[in-house]
DNA sequence: CAGTATCCCGTCAGATACTG
DNA sequence: CAGTATCTGACGGGATACTG
């Protein structure tokens, strides 16, 4: 990594930082999902934050939106090969996160102890 | 990882996410830092954003904070295990978008330019 | 030096309703 | 089915001023 950036990890933030965007994202990298299947397998988003974030993605070059001219109409995201490479390092973090999370919710509880103590 | 979650991931996000807990925490994990040597390395940030990443970072466990309590007080910060461990990890993230940032803006332009054509 | 305290605004995201 | 449009509130974050 640089000296003291953190500027191109910033650039990964920016497209992948949003609360939706992992979700989609992990869940495109299985196959070509379609709209309606992505509303009932990312739990809890809305008509409006799906479409929203699927065109960050699909602006990013991260999906690629096909749509099938049929009636009733048929659209497929399908991860592009360098969201298929954002996963695995994705791998990284989520080991991390494993790792640790308990530590962490320690850490956390232990601060908001000492904080309702002595404020 | 799961199967279609993204969950753990995103704990790594909501930690790390913000706008300024990365060139926090790769300051820190460089060595210990005072709170002013951070107000000038992080590049634009202000005094109250260092204050309240440094209270979150340090409430996760990612951070600890020292005060010697000499007159002027003099605070530092450090990494903790934990801290240069996901600094590993982040490394992945940052090859990523080092080896396909090019690929990105390239995407992104043509998308706006398709946009632009037929709105 | 190392913070707090306020005010303020822009963006993200939820709810709801409408459409090709 | 796969969206778009609009309104709204919450919150992240900037600018500024004050303090142990």
């Amino acid at each position: 990594m640089g000296q003291g950036d953190g500027c191109t990890v910033r650039e990964v933030l920016d497209r992948v930082g949003g609360k939706w965007s992992i979700g989609i994202l992990v869940a495109a990298c299985q196959g070509p999902v379609r709209f309606s299947e992505l509303e009932r397998r990312v739990e809890g988003i809305s008509r409006r934050m799906l479409t929203l974030t699927l065109r960050n993605l699909e602006r990013d070059g991260l999906l690629r939106r096909t749509v099938h001219p049929t009636v009733p109409p048929r659209v497929e995201y399908a991860a592009t090969p360098i969201a298929l490479e954002l996963y695995e390092s994705l791998v990284a973090l989520t080991d991390w996160a494993e790792r640790h999370h308990r530590t962490i919710a320690d850490a956390r509880a232990a601060y908001d102890r000492s904080r309702k103590a002595a404020p």
